[in-house]
DNA sequence: GACGATCTGCCTACTAGAAGGTAGATAGAT
DNA sequence: ATCTATCTACCTTCTAGTAGGCAGATCGTC
Protein backbone atom coordinates (compact mmCIF):
# COMPACT_ATOMS: atom_id res chain seq x y z
CA UNK A 1 0.00 0.00 0.00
CA UNK A 2 1.48 3.67 1.12
CA UNK A 3 2.25 4.42 -2.36
CA UNK A 4 -1.01 2.94 -4.21
CA UNK A 5 0.57 4.00 -7.78
CA UNK A 6 1.37 7.63 -6.81
CA UNK A 7 3.84 7.64 -9.61
CA UNK A 8 1.11 7.99 -12.03
CA UNK A 9 0.23 11.15 -10.13
CA UNK A 10 4.29 12.21 -10.42
CA UNK A 11 4.18 11.55 -13.87
CA UNK A 12 0.97 14.03 -14.49
CA UNK A 13 2.63 16.56 -12.10
CA UNK A 14 5.85 16.62 -14.25
CA UNK A 15 4.04 16.71 -17.59
CA UNK A 16 1.85 19.59 -16.23
CA UNK A 17 4.79 21.68 -15.36
CA UNK A 18 6.09 20.92 -18.65
CA UNK A 19 3.26 21.63 -20.84
CA UNK A 20 2.82 24.90 -18.73
CA UNK A 21 6.31 26.33 -20.16
CA UNK A 22 6.19 24.75 -23.55
CA UNK A 23 2.54 23.39 -24.38
CA UNK A 24 2.16 19.88 -26.06
CA UNK A 25 4.71 19.63 -28.62
CA UNK A 26 7.16 21.17 -25.97
CA UNK A 27 7.70 18.13 -23.67
CA UNK A 28 8.53 14.42 -24.37
CA UNK A 29 8.30 11.17 -22.67
CA UNK A 30 12.45 11.58 -21.97
CA UNK A 31 11.86 14.85 -19.82
CA UNK A 32 9.24 13.35 -18.00
CA UNK A 33 11.40 10.20 -17.41
CA UNK A 34 14.73 12.28 -16.21
CA UNK A 35 12.07 14.37 -13.54
CA UNK A 36 10.68 11.22 -12.34
CA UNK A 37 13.78 9.07 -12.48
CA UNK A 38 11.87 6.27 -14.18
CA UNK A 39 12.49 5.12 -17.32
CA UNK A 40 10.29 6.13 -20.99
CA UNK A 41 9.17 2.29 -21.54
CA UNK A 42 7.48 2.64 -17.84
CA UNK A 43 5.57 6.03 -18.72
CA UNK A 44 4.26 4.17 -20.99
CA UNK A 45 3.64 0.89 -18.64
CA UNK A 46 1.05 3.99 -17.26
CA UNK A 47 0.17 5.58 -20.53
CA UNK A 48 0.49 4.11 -23.24
CA UNK A 49 0.08 7.21 -25.44
CA UNK A 50 0.81 10.66 -25.52
CA UNK A 51 -2.94 11.93 -26.12
CA UNK A 52 -3.77 9.26 -22.85
CA UNK A 53 -1.17 11.22 -20.71
CA UNK A 54 -2.73 14.65 -22.05
CA UNK A 55 -6.21 13.99 -22.13
CA UNK A 56 -5.92 12.36 -18.36
CA UNK A 57 -3.98 15.38 -17.48
CA UNK A 58 -6.43 18.04 -18.71
CA UNK A 59 -9.55 15.84 -17.29
CA UNK A 60 -8.40 15.87 -14.05
CA UNK A 61 -7.11 19.66 -14.31
CA UNK A 62 -11.22 20.45 -14.91
CA UNK A 63 -12.17 18.03 -12.33
CA UNK A 64 -9.60 19.71 -10.00
CA UNK A 65 -10.98 23.04 -10.82
CA UNK A 66 -14.74 22.12 -10.49
CA UNK A 67 -14.00 20.56 -7.08
CA UNK A 68 -12.10 24.20 -5.84
CA UNK A 69 -15.25 25.80 -7.21
CA UNK A 70 -17.60 24.27 -4.97
CA UNK A 71 -15.43 24.77 -2.14
CA UNK A 72 -14.94 28.03 -2.98
CA UNK A 73 -19.10 28.58 -3.13
CA UNK A 74 -19.54 26.79 -0.05
CA UNK A 75 -16.92 29.12 1.81
CA UNK A 76 -17.69 32.74 0.43
CA UNK A 77 -20.96 33.51 -0.16
CA UNK A 78 -20.53 37.16 -1.95
CA UNK A 79 -19.96 36.89 -5.82
CA UNK A 80 -17.63 39.84 -5.45
CA UNK A 81 -15.11 38.21 -3.17
CA UNK A 82 -15.45 35.08 -5.20
CA UNK A 83 -13.79 36.91 -8.60
CA UNK A 84 -11.51 38.70 -6.20
CA UNK A 85 -10.41 35.28 -4.74
CA UNK A 86 -9.97 33.26 -8.52
CA UNK A 87 -8.25 36.40 -9.84
CA UNK A 88 -6.25 36.17 -6.25
CA UNK A 89 -5.27 32.72 -7.18
CA UNK A 90 -4.04 33.31 -10.27
CA UNK A 91 -2.01 36.50 -9.34
CA UNK A 92 0.08 34.57 -6.51
CA UNK A 93 0.68 30.99 -8.77
CA UNK A 94 2.33 34.07 -10.87
CA UNK A 95 4.32 35.96 -8.97
CA UNK A 96 5.41 32.72 -6.73
CA UNK A 97 6.33 31.61 -10.00
CA UNK A 98 4.75 28.01 -8.39
CA UNK A 99 2.16 27.42 -11.29
CA UNK A 100 2.71 30.61 -13.20
CA UNK A 101 0.36 29.51 -16.42
CA UNK A 102 -2.82 27.82 -17.07
CA UNK A 103 -2.01 24.30 -18.77
CA UNK A 104 -5.32 24.88 -20.66
CA UNK A 105 -4.47 28.37 -21.42
CA UNK A 106 -1.39 27.05 -23.42
CA UNK A 107 -2.97 24.44 -25.20
CA UNK A 108 -5.99 26.32 -26.09
CA UNK A 109 -3.56 28.56 -28.29
CA UNK A 110 -2.57 25.72 -30.07
CA UNK A 111 -5.76 23.95 -30.12
CA UNK A 112 -5.90 23.85 -33.86
CA UNK A 113 -2.68 21.62 -33.95
CA UNK A 114 -3.77 19.47 -31.09
CA UNK A 115 -5.13 15.73 -31.17
CA UNK A 116 -8.65 15.81 -31.09
CA UNK A 117 -8.85 13.79 -27.88
CA UNK A 118 -6.72 16.67 -25.93
CA UNK A 119 -8.63 19.50 -27.83
CA UNK A 120 -12.02 18.07 -26.38
CA UNK A 121 -11.05 18.62 -23.14
CA UNK A 122 -9.84 21.50 -23.44
CA UNK A 123 -12.50 23.29 -24.95
CA UNK A 124 -15.00 21.30 -22.10
CA UNK A 125 -12.22 23.53 -19.64
CA UNK A 126 -13.11 26.50 -21.04
CA UNK A 127 -16.82 25.70 -21.06
CA UNK A 128 -17.02 24.98 -17.25
CA UNK A 129 -14.98 27.79 -16.21
CA UNK A 130 -17.07 30.14 -18.52
CA UNK A 131 -20.65 28.72 -17.37
CA UNK A 132 -19.29 28.78 -13.83
CA UNK A 133 -18.23 32.53 -13.99
CA UNK A 134 -21.55 33.57 -15.96
CA UNK A 135 -22.91 31.89 -12.90
CA UNK A 136 -21.47 33.71 -10.47
CA UNK A 137 -22.24 37.37 -12.11
CA UNK A 138 -25.82 36.81 -12.84
CA UNK A 139 -25.77 35.75 -9.06
CA UNK A 140 -24.32 38.72 -8.12
CA UNK A 141 -26.10 41.09 -10.51
CA UNK A 142 -29.51 40.36 -8.87
CA UNK A 143 -28.42 40.47 -5.03
CA UNK A 144 -26.76 43.54 -5.58
CA UNK A 145 -23.21 42.45 -5.10
CA UNK A 146 -21.53 43.15 -8.25
CA UNK A 147 -21.97 46.19 -10.65
CA UNK A 148 -22.43 44.38 -14.31
CA UNK A 149 -22.71 46.90 -17.38
CA UNK A 150 -23.68 43.85 -19.41
CA UNK A 151 -25.65 40.70 -19.65
CA UNK A 152 -24.01 38.25 -17.17
CA UNK A 153 -22.50 36.03 -19.68
CA UNK A 154 -21.07 38.84 -21.50
CA UNK A 155 -19.23 40.04 -18.35
CA UNK A 156 -18.59 36.48 -17.79
CA UNK A 157 -16.69 36.31 -20.85
CA UNK A 158 -14.58 39.83 -19.97
CA UNK A 159 -13.46 38.66 -16.97
CA UNK A 160 -11.95 35.53 -18.18
CA UNK A 161 -10.59 36.84 -21.16
CA UNK A 162 -8.86 39.72 -18.99
CA UNK A 163 -7.60 36.90 -16.78
CA UNK A 164 -6.26 34.70 -19.16
CA UNK A 165 -4.65 38.18 -21.09
CA UNK A 166 -3.33 39.25 -17.85
CA UNK A 167 -1.48 36.19 -17.49
CA UNK A 168 -0.37 36.14 -20.84
CA UNK A 169 0.99 39.81 -20.74
CA UNK A 170 2.76 38.75 -17.17
CA UNK A 171 4.33 35.80 -19.32
CA UNK A 172 5.47 37.96 -22.17
CA UNK A 173 7.05 41.08 -20.17
CA UNK A 174 8.49 38.39 -17.76
CA UNK A 175 6.91 40.78 -14.96
CA UNK A 176 4.34 38.44 -12.60
CA UNK A 177 3.32 42.25 -11.11
CA UNK A 178 1.82 43.18 -14.61
CA UNK A 179 -1.66 40.73 -13.42
CA UNK A 180 -2.22 42.32 -10.34
CA UNK A 181 -2.45 45.77 -12.26
CA UNK A 182 -4.75 44.87 -14.47
CA UNK A 183 -7.22 42.66 -12.88
CA UNK A 184 -7.19 45.53 -9.84
CA UNK A 185 -9.00 47.84 -12.60
CA UNK A 186 -11.51 45.34 -13.87
CA UNK A 187 -12.48 44.16 -10.01
CA UNK A 188 -13.15 48.00 -9.34
CA UNK A 189 -15.67 48.25 -12.35
CA UNK A 190 -17.77 45.32 -10.92
CA UNK A 191 -17.52 46.53 -7.25
CA UNK A 192 -21.09 48.35 -6.50
CA UNK A 193 -20.75 52.40 -5.88
CA UNK A 194 -21.13 52.32 -1.87
CA UNK A 195 -23.51 55.32 -1.20
CA UNK A 196 -26.14 57.87 -3.46
CA UNK B 1 14.77 40.23 -60.95
CA UNK B 2 10.97 39.74 -60.96
CA UNK B 3 11.07 37.31 -58.56
CA UNK B 4 13.91 39.02 -56.50
CA UNK B 5 14.27 35.39 -53.94
CA UNK B 6 10.50 35.76 -52.75
CA UNK B 7 10.68 32.38 -51.76
CA UNK B 8 12.79 33.60 -48.72
CA UNK B 9 9.20 35.60 -48.23
CA UNK B 10 7.09 32.23 -49.21
CA UNK B 11 9.24 30.20 -46.44
CA UNK B 12 8.79 32.82 -43.88
CA UNK B 13 4.52 33.19 -44.67
CA UNK B 14 4.35 29.65 -44.25
CA UNK B 15 6.14 29.41 -41.38
CA UNK B 16 4.30 32.18 -39.91
CA UNK B 17 0.58 29.79 -40.79
CA UNK B 18 2.23 26.73 -39.26
CA UNK B 19 3.48 28.66 -36.05
CA UNK B 20 0.15 30.46 -35.46
CA UNK B 21 -1.54 26.70 -35.16
CA UNK B 22 0.92 25.39 -33.05
CA UNK B 23 3.85 27.19 -32.17
CA UNK B 24 7.55 27.11 -31.74
CA UNK B 25 7.73 23.21 -31.33
CA UNK B 26 4.48 22.47 -33.78
CA UNK B 27 5.73 23.07 -37.12
CA UNK B 28 9.13 21.33 -39.14
CA UNK B 29 11.00 22.27 -41.72
CA UNK B 30 9.51 19.21 -43.35
CA UNK B 31 6.03 20.96 -43.22
CA UNK B 32 7.30 24.24 -44.52
CA UNK B 33 9.41 22.35 -47.20
CA UNK B 34 5.75 20.97 -48.20
CA UNK B 35 4.06 24.00 -48.50
CA UNK B 36 6.76 25.83 -50.49
CA UNK B 37 7.41 23.10 -52.64
CA UNK B 38 11.12 22.98 -52.08
CA UNK B 39 13.27 20.56 -50.37
CA UNK B 40 14.47 20.98 -47.06
CA UNK B 41 17.91 21.57 -47.71
CA UNK B 42 16.79 24.80 -49.67
CA UNK B 43 15.35 26.18 -46.46
CA UNK B 44 18.57 25.91 -44.66
CA UNK B 45 20.12 27.66 -47.39
CA UNK B 46 17.85 30.91 -46.74
CA UNK B 47 17.68 30.92 -43.30
CA UNK B 48 20.69 28.34 -41.59
CA UNK B 49 19.01 27.20 -38.55
CA UNK B 50 15.04 27.18 -37.25
CA UNK B 51 16.02 30.23 -34.28
CA UNK B 52 17.27 32.01 -37.45
CA UNK B 53 14.21 31.53 -39.31
CA UNK B 54 12.02 32.63 -36.13
CA UNK B 55 14.17 35.63 -35.09
CA UNK B 56 13.58 37.16 -38.50
CA UNK B 57 9.99 36.28 -38.51
CA UNK B 58 9.09 38.19 -35.51
CA UNK B 59 11.39 40.86 -36.10
CA UNK B 60 9.14 41.53 -39.25
CA UNK B 61 5.67 40.87 -37.77
CA UNK B 62 7.28 43.57 -35.64
CA UNK B 63 8.41 45.56 -37.89
CA UNK B 64 5.15 45.57 -40.02
CA UNK B 65 3.44 46.38 -37.05
CA UNK B 66 5.08 49.41 -36.62
CA UNK B 67 4.19 50.39 -40.48
CA UNK B 68 0.91 49.74 -39.77
CA UNK B 69 0.79 51.82 -37.10
CA UNK B 70 2.20 55.00 -38.53
CA UNK B 71 -0.32 54.20 -41.54
CA UNK B 72 -3.32 54.27 -38.79
CA UNK B 73 -2.63 57.55 -37.19
CA UNK B 74 -2.15 58.91 -40.34
CA UNK B 75 -5.26 57.78 -41.31
CA UNK B 76 -7.01 58.06 -37.98
CA UNK B 77 -7.29 60.87 -36.05
CA UNK B 78 -9.51 60.15 -32.98
CA UNK B 79 -7.95 57.48 -30.24
CA UNK B 80 -11.35 56.01 -29.74
CA UNK B 81 -11.40 55.50 -33.37
CA UNK B 82 -7.93 53.92 -33.57
CA UNK B 83 -8.61 51.26 -30.79
CA UNK B 84 -11.84 50.62 -33.02
CA UNK B 85 -9.47 49.76 -36.05
CA UNK B 86 -7.44 47.58 -33.99
CA UNK B 87 -9.85 45.75 -32.36
CA UNK B 88 -11.55 45.36 -35.60
CA UNK B 89 -8.47 44.10 -37.46
CA UNK B 90 -8.60 41.24 -35.22
CA UNK B 91 -12.34 40.79 -35.15
CA UNK B 92 -11.95 40.27 -39.29
CA UNK B 93 -9.06 37.79 -39.43
CA UNK B 94 -10.82 36.11 -36.76
CA UNK B 95 -13.94 35.73 -38.39
CA UNK B 96 -12.84 35.15 -41.88
CA UNK B 97 -10.00 32.81 -40.69
CA UNK B 98 -7.23 34.08 -42.32
CA UNK B 99 -4.87 34.85 -39.43
CA UNK B 100 -7.21 33.93 -36.60
CA UNK B 101 -4.60 34.32 -33.89
CA UNK B 102 -1.34 36.31 -33.22
CA UNK B 103 2.15 34.88 -34.11
CA UNK B 104 3.61 36.53 -31.24
CA UNK B 105 0.96 35.43 -28.54
CA UNK B 106 1.33 31.99 -29.21
CA UNK B 107 5.25 31.96 -29.09
CA UNK B 108 4.39 34.80 -25.88
CA UNK B 109 2.59 31.71 -23.82
CA UNK B 110 5.66 29.68 -25.42
CA UNK B 111 8.22 32.03 -23.96
CA UNK B 112 9.54 30.12 -21.10
CA UNK B 113 10.75 27.25 -23.44
CA UNK B 114 11.55 29.23 -26.45
CA UNK B 115 15.48 29.88 -27.43
CA UNK B 116 16.42 32.98 -26.26
CA UNK B 117 16.69 34.93 -29.36
CA UNK B 118 13.32 34.28 -30.47
CA UNK B 119 11.96 35.08 -27.06
CA UNK B 120 13.75 38.49 -26.91
CA UNK B 121 11.73 39.57 -30.18
CA UNK B 122 8.47 38.17 -28.84
CA UNK B 123 8.86 40.31 -26.04
CA UNK B 124 10.34 43.39 -28.05
CA UNK B 125 6.79 43.24 -29.69
CA UNK B 126 4.59 43.04 -26.46
CA UNK B 127 6.56 46.10 -25.48
CA UNK B 128 5.77 48.28 -28.51
CA UNK B 129 2.03 47.25 -28.88
CA UNK B 130 1.69 48.45 -25.36
CA UNK B 131 3.71 52.22 -25.85
CA UNK B 132 1.72 52.42 -28.75
CA UNK B 133 -1.58 51.54 -26.93
CA UNK B 134 -0.55 53.95 -23.95
CA UNK B 135 0.25 56.36 -26.31
CA UNK B 136 -2.79 56.66 -27.64
CA UNK B 137 -4.59 56.71 -24.14
CA UNK B 138 -2.70 59.46 -23.12
CA UNK B 139 -3.51 61.62 -26.19
CA UNK B 140 -7.20 60.21 -26.00
CA UNK B 141 -7.79 60.71 -22.68
CA UNK B 142 -6.38 64.72 -22.75
CA UNK B 143 -8.16 65.58 -25.83
CA UNK B 144 -11.33 63.81 -24.56
CA UNK B 145 -11.90 61.13 -27.59
CA UNK B 146 -11.38 58.75 -24.56
CA UNK B 147 -13.13 58.17 -21.08
CA UNK B 148 -10.74 56.61 -18.67
CA UNK B 149 -10.98 55.24 -15.33
CA UNK B 150 -7.28 54.54 -14.62
CA UNK B 151 -4.03 56.16 -15.78
CA UNK B 152 -3.29 55.51 -19.75
CA UNK B 153 -0.52 52.87 -19.07
CA UNK B 154 -2.99 50.59 -17.05
CA UNK B 155 -5.55 51.21 -19.73
CA UNK B 156 -3.85 49.95 -22.50
CA UNK B 157 -2.55 47.25 -20.50
CA UNK B 158 -6.30 46.24 -19.79
CA UNK B 159 -6.96 46.86 -23.06
CA UNK B 160 -4.43 44.33 -24.91
CA UNK B 161 -5.12 42.18 -22.01
CA UNK B 162 -8.72 41.74 -23.15
CA UNK B 163 -7.85 41.84 -27.04
CA UNK B 164 -5.78 38.73 -26.54
CA UNK B 165 -7.39 37.23 -23.92
CA UNK B 166 -10.23 37.27 -26.64
CA UNK B 167 -8.38 35.68 -28.87
CA UNK B 168 -7.79 33.07 -26.80
CA UNK B 169 -11.59 32.85 -25.54
CA UNK B 170 -12.80 32.93 -29.80
CA UNK B 171 -10.12 29.71 -30.13
CA UNK B 172 -11.11 27.75 -27.54
CA UNK B 173 -14.44 27.66 -28.15
CA UNK B 174 -14.05 27.82 -32.03
CA UNK B 175 -16.50 30.05 -32.25
CA UNK B 176 -15.32 33.48 -33.95
CA UNK B 177 -17.84 35.57 -32.75
CA UNK B 178 -16.79 35.72 -29.08
CA UNK B 179 -14.52 38.26 -29.99
CA UNK B 180 -16.52 41.21 -31.15
CA UNK B 181 -18.93 40.30 -28.04
CA UNK B 182 -16.17 40.76 -25.86
CA UNK B 183 -14.31 44.02 -27.54
CA UNK B 184 -17.61 45.46 -27.82
CA UNK B 185 -18.62 46.46 -23.97
CA UNK B 186 -14.61 47.36 -23.63
CA UNK B 187 -14.70 49.94 -26.34
CA UNK B 188 -18.38 51.35 -24.81
CA UNK B 189 -16.74 51.76 -21.66
CA UNK B 190 -13.89 53.38 -23.02
CA UNK B 191 -16.45 55.89 -25.18
CA UNK B 192 -17.10 59.36 -23.71
CA UNK B 193 -20.70 60.05 -22.58
CA UNK B 194 -22.23 62.50 -25.38
CA UNK B 195 -24.05 64.86 -23.12
CA UNK B 196 -24.17 66.78 -19.56
C1' DG C 1 -0.21 -22.57 5.51
C1' DA C 2 1.81 -23.95 0.92
C1' DC C 3 1.93 -23.55 -4.15
C1' DG C 4 1.28 -22.13 -8.33
C1' DA C 5 -1.04 -18.30 -11.28
C1' DT C 6 -1.85 -13.83 -12.23
C1' DC C 7 -1.10 -8.87 -11.75
C1' DT C 8 1.78 -4.72 -11.18
C1' DG C 9 5.47 -1.83 -11.89
C1' DC C 10 9.52 -1.42 -13.64
C1' DC C 11 13.40 -2.68 -16.50
C1' DT C 12 16.66 -3.37 -20.99
C1' DA C 13 16.73 -3.36 -25.68
C1' DC C 14 14.84 -2.28 -29.70
C1' DT C 15 12.22 -0.04 -33.85
C1' DA C 16 10.68 3.25 -37.45
C1' DG C 17 10.23 7.61 -38.44
C1' DA C 18 10.90 12.53 -37.85
C1' DA C 19 13.79 16.20 -36.26
C1' DG C 20 17.38 19.83 -37.42
C1' DG C 21 21.29 20.19 -39.98
C1' DT C 22 25.50 19.34 -43.38
C1' DA C 23 28.25 18.20 -47.71
C1' DG C 24 28.76 18.57 -52.07
C1' DA C 25 26.97 18.72 -56.87
C1' DT C 26 24.48 21.21 -60.58
C1' DA C 27 22.29 24.65 -63.47
C1' DG C 28 21.52 29.25 -64.54
C1' DA C 29 22.28 34.31 -63.96
C1' DT C 30 25.73 38.23 -63.49
C1' DA D 1 34.48 33.14 -62.78
C1' DT D 2 31.57 33.71 -59.24
C1' DC D 3 27.21 33.87 -57.01
C1' DT D 4 22.55 32.13 -56.10
C1' DA D 5 19.16 28.91 -55.51
C1' DT D 6 18.25 24.65 -55.69
C1' DC D 7 19.01 19.69 -55.57
C1' DT D 8 20.32 14.59 -53.74
C1' DA D 9 22.19 12.14 -50.22
C1' DC D 10 23.48 11.81 -45.92
C1' DC D 11 24.23 12.28 -40.51
C1' DT D 12 22.94 12.47 -35.71
C1' DT D 13 19.83 12.85 -32.35
C1' DC D 14 15.39 12.64 -30.65
C1' DT D 15 10.62 10.94 -30.93
C1' DA D 16 6.79 7.94 -29.55
C1' DG D 17 6.03 3.44 -29.11
C1' DT D 18 6.87 -1.99 -28.72
C1' DA D 19 8.61 -6.63 -27.15
C1' DG D 20 9.79 -9.22 -23.74
C1' DG D 21 11.84 -10.19 -19.23
C1' DC D 22 12.00 -10.00 -14.13
C1' DA D 23 11.01 -9.26 -9.22
C1' DG D 24 7.66 -8.79 -5.89
C1' DA D 25 2.89 -8.49 -4.24
C1' DT D 26 -1.72 -10.64 -4.26
C1' DC D 27 -4.97 -14.34 -4.92
C1' DG D 28 -7.34 -18.83 -5.35
C1' DT D 29 -7.37 -23.33 -4.11
C1' DC D 30 -6.01 -27.43 -2.04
Amino acid sequence: MSNLSNTSDEILASARNLIMSGGYNGFSYADISEVVGIRKASIHHHFPSKVDLVRELVKRYREDGQASVVTLEQNVPDALDILKVYANHWAKCIEDASRPYCVCALLASELPSLPPEVATEVTAFFRFISSWLTAVMERGSKNGALNLTSEPHIEAEAFLATVYGAMLSSRAYGKPEVFSTILGPALSRLTPTVSH
